[in-house]
RNA sequence: GGCGUUAUAGCUCAGUUGGUUAGAGCGAACGACUCAUAAUCGUUAGGUCCCUGGUUCAAGUCCAGGUAACGCCA
């Protein structure tokens, strides 16, 4: 048995997040979070709210409240749909909790103590009205370039020109409308990550079954132009953590909060501390997955992500971890995604251009978006999510070939041997082929599942489901039952053993279907084949089931063109 | 403007370190079956592997140049 730490990398708190979303990262960590506790590991899957920065600050002042209370009810909103998808998290923490604000203290602490800290004088915009510092895009005004009058302080939104705060003609506090701001001078605090650079470069270099994707991306921050750049970790906000140097108090940045992308990635750790401390767990317990000194060195932790965080997870937070001196576990797989397009453009949260995933549950159960998700995964390179294709992917695969063969075999059963295992004498030639050619693709699957290749279980998981079908087919119980009834009543019951198999196999993609099979055979725990002759003879003579409500039913093409329509614009709420 | 990724069947995609006739699923055509959600199973037809040049006994695969789409940065 081994021990796997999995994370997912975390949903910001700022609204539902869409189907690229959930496909870029927490749909697939816990496609092999399921997996790992199904061969019997040890799992510990973890996964968060990242609460801070300017969004949800923004966020909550346009629902008109405070921003600990909108995250609040952000964090519950963004749990219950998780459920709705069945993410198995053993926790789904915040970062914004008393945990992390400890270790973000901490770790800031332990990095100033090994000289990592710069602090730094800046300029930067205070507005007396509001009686604090302004970040760049809390600031409007009139875009010198184009003459847009909602320019922001980093951005004009209409002629996209990146601007400094100071560039803007008349600019106003975008939070109380004022103008009367005032440049002033303001202390930051820099993590001095180029001092790290060879001991990043060294790490990523002994990482050698990492996918290209990563690897480029992290070279690529670490070698092109000034190398890797120093970064801020401080903001003059008021959500946040305050900044202090582990617990005491750190001079001349009273006042500030440590920058979001500092405290995210240390949420990771500090949700493992939520997690024990919401299992009534000791701190020990959480340290034995986090630090190598208190029993993490087995430990395989593997992170989950989109391409646009892969810096921070193979640079950033690294830093973090390495400039502490401190032993704790290092990310040692990395799956990262690229991006699920919508119908020719992208998924925009901003814009509201996609399918959410409130409103994905509203239409279908989870299964069905989990499979085709899975099964399109973007894995090699950007994917595309069209209504034809979630149609007749989902009606085929899981309607079709899945769904139908055990209606069919429950239904054949029920109508010559009623609703119990048929008995009929011991398997022959032909069930000892589809047993060997099923046990050869169980052992692919099982291969492919361990190497995170998800597009590729997915395929080989409906080849295992095809050759149930492809049995019953050639076997043809239906004409054996007239001149051999014993024989057909051996061919079903291994026509039953196959669904109890599909049941167990498909449990990591389609954890509803898989747990409704079960039921009907009336198999209480799922326990993987490990050799395949012995599971399926599992179901035995006289044993009772009830033949299963219809699992899939189909996307009709009214629904489609309807959810097409429905969906074709922007989100309205 | 710089950088990156991608380009293979009508569609969505596989093609390991270059090695016989380039694969799968869907869709299409035909056939089989009738237990089942008009489901299933089989067979067949579809490809100048974006273009040009190069390296090699051998290139979808490596190199150079170009084209197109997308993304990131300026």
């Amino acid at each position: 048995m081994a021990r796997h730490l999995i994370t997912s990398a975390i949903p910001y708190i700022n609204g539902i997040k869409h189907l690229g979303n959930l496909i870029g990262s927490q749909l697939p960590a816990d496609l092999f979070a399921r997996y790992m506790r199904a061969r019997g590991h040890e799992v510990l899957f973890l996964c968060a709210t990242d609460e801070h920065g300017t969004p949800a600050e923004l966020a909550a002042a346009k629902a008109g409240k405070q921003v600990a209370e909108y995250c609040a009810e952000m964090h519950a909103v963004q749990a219950e749909i998780a459920r709705g998808f069945r993410l198995s998290f053993d926790h789904f923490g915040r970062s914004s909790s008393p945990q992390n604000h400890a270790l973000t203290q901490h770790f800031a602490g332990r990095l100033d103590d090994a000289g990592l800290i710069n602090e730094i004088s800046e300029k930067q915009v205070y507005s007396h009205a509001d009686g604090r510092f302004l970040p760049d895009r809390y600031i409007e005004g009139t875009c010198p370039n184009c003459g847009y009058d909602k320019a922001r302080g980093d951005q004009c939104e209409n002629c996209t020109k990146q601007l400094d705060p100071t560039d803007l003609i008349d600019p106003r506090s975008a939070v109380s409308g004022s103008t009367d701001l005032e440049v002033r001078e303001t202390k930051h605090l820099y993590l001095r990550q180029s001092e790290l650079k060879d001991q990043l470069d060294a790490w990523i270099d002994s990482k050698s079954d990492w996918p290209v994707l990563t690897t480029s991306i992290a070279k690529k921050w670490l070698h092109d132009g000034d190398g890797l750049r120093d970064r801020g970790i401080t903001r003059d906000l008021d959500w946040g953590i305050p900044v202090r140097k582990g617990t005491e108090d750190w001079p001349g940045m009273e006042g500030k909060v440590f920058y979001v992308w500092f405290d995210a990635p240390i949420e990771y750790i500090a949700c493992a501390g939520e997690w024990a401390a919401a299992n009534g767990l000791s701190d020990a317990d959480w340290q034995r997955w986090w630090r190598t000194d208190m029993g993490a060195s087995d430990v395989r932790y593997t992170q989950f992500m989109g391409k646009d965080n892969v810096p921070f997870h193979t640079l950033s937070f690294p830093a973090t971890l390495i400039g502490s001196g401190e032993p704790w576990k290092m990310v040692d797989h990395l799956k990262s995604f690229n991006y699920l397009n919508y119908d020719g453009g992208q998924f925009s949260t901003s814009q509201g251009r996609g399918i959410f995933m409130d409103q994905a549950l509203e239409l279908l159960p989870a299964d069905y978006w989990r499979w085709w998700l899975l099964s399109h995964a973007p894995e090699s390179s950007d994917a595309e999510f069209t209504w034809e294709n979630f149609q007749s992917s989902v009606n085929k695969d899981l309607a079709d070939v899945l769904g139908n063969f055990i209606s069919r075999i429950t239904k054949f059963c029920r109508s010559k041997f009623g609703e119990v295992v048929p008995g009929g004498g011991a398997y022959g030639p032909e069930e000892t082929a589809v047993i060997a050619d099923v046990a050869e693709r169980c052992a692919r699957y099982g291969a492919l599942m361990e190497a995170m290749e998800v597009r590729k279980s997915a395929q080989e998981l409906r080849a295992i489901w095809v050759s149930g079908n492809e049995y019953l087919q050639s076997v043809a119980p239906w004409t054996t039952f007239k001149s051999d009834p014993d024989k057909a009543a051996m061919q079903t019951r291994l026509g039953l053993n196959l669904a109890h198999l599909y049941a167990v196999l498909s449990a990591p993609f389609l954890p509803d279907a898989s747990a409704a099979i079960l039921k009907s055979l009336q198999v209480d725990e799922a326990v993987w084949p490990e050799d395949m002759n012995e599971f399926l003879s599992q179901l035995k003579p006289d044993q009772a089931f009830v033949v299963p409500e219809v699992l899939f039913a189909k996307v009709t093409d009214e629904d489609r063109e309807a959810w097409q329509a429905r969906f074709s614009g922007v989100r309205q709420s």
